[in-house]
DNA sequence: GCCGGTTATGTTATCTCATAACAGAAGGTG
DNA sequence: CACCTTCTGTTATGAGATAACATAACCGGC
């Protein structure tokens, strides 16, 4: 996937069988525990995303969405998506156009990404936006989400 | 351009006249010190941006581009903001998909924003990076570049 | 001046990404 | 069941960005 070499993608390695099945039961009970409902589409997306290894396009979503080859439509990925935000199990990535899953255990929080140009890999971790946030706050805005991103080489890549 | 208020655009007042050709002046010289030509189409997107008050996107950009009304081509605006953002004298703005001009003199740099979800206003800030490097060097990432863009209200919706 | 490499532009077409709008189905409540 | 709300299916379109290739401008050496 990286531009200039080819290692192979990411550093997570994608969720599979009990793992997996795992995981989307956890995420049903922490809808359940706050009355939302992890409906048959966006239970798949989150399980698309859960099996990768890598961000994925929206449009690779929808392609992969079908059991048998047959995409998706468009808006159903994206709401999927929508929910999957809002509840913090998926996060997007502005300078990819691309989601992942949280990798974050715990309640929707704010994210930030390192992002290898090389392999592709998004590896998640957990902020601190105190200087930053110190910053808004002296300018006078009140701050409600913060996105960071940050492009560069991962360990692998670097040594490589 | 607030979803919710109607304050007016931005904290930037757009530059004009005397100003505006200062601050194009500056940039020509900035790229004869380095050998980078502020050709025509590029000399035009960045007094496009330096008028405005607020961030632009890019088909604003290619409407506004001709002298009488005339667009320009895509490729054409987009090929300058590239150029523009690889000198630092502007800057993307992912979760909006726009570009301002850089208003923090001195040499291309790391950027980060506050962006105000009430009436549009970004208004460019000097981070301290500090302890997101550090997680990434934690990581064994090799950062290249960070984007940082917080959400929220400024003083001035706020208050309203 | 003019040749030849390099960088930038003009132009066409196409590709990727995302949402509006509306009809219908499913779930929950009394 | 009657009603309201939320979610889904479907069609169509809007918004954002780039590939590919031909032409033109710039700049060095000759
Ligand atoms: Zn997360
Ligand atoms: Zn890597
Ligand atoms: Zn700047
Ligand atoms: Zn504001």
């Amino acid at each position: 996937m990286g531009a200039e070499c080819h290692h192979p993608d990411g550093v997570h390695p994608g969720l599979k069988g009990s793992a997996l099945n795992h995981a989307l039961g956890a995420a049903e009970q922490r809808c359940a525990a706050t009355q939302e409902r992890l409906t048959a589409p966006r239970r798949r997306v989150l399980e698309l995303l859960l099996e990768s290894n890598s961000p994925q396009k929206a449009y690779d979503l929808i392609a992969a969405f079908g059991a048998h080859g047959e995409p998706a439509k468009p808006p159903t990925v994206y709401r999927a998506l929508e929910f999957l935000e809002r509840l913090g199990f998926a996060h997007r990535i502005e300078s990819l156009n691309a989601y992942v899953p949280c990798r974050i255990d715990g309640q929707s929080h704010r994210a930030a990404f390192l992002i290898c140009d090389c392999c592709g890999a998004a590896e998640e971790f957990e902020p601190d936006f105190t200087a930053q946030l110190s910053a808004a706050a002296k300018a006078g805005y009140q701050v409600s989400t913060i996105t960071l991103e940050a492009r560069g080489r991962c360990a692998a890549c670097s040594a490589g």
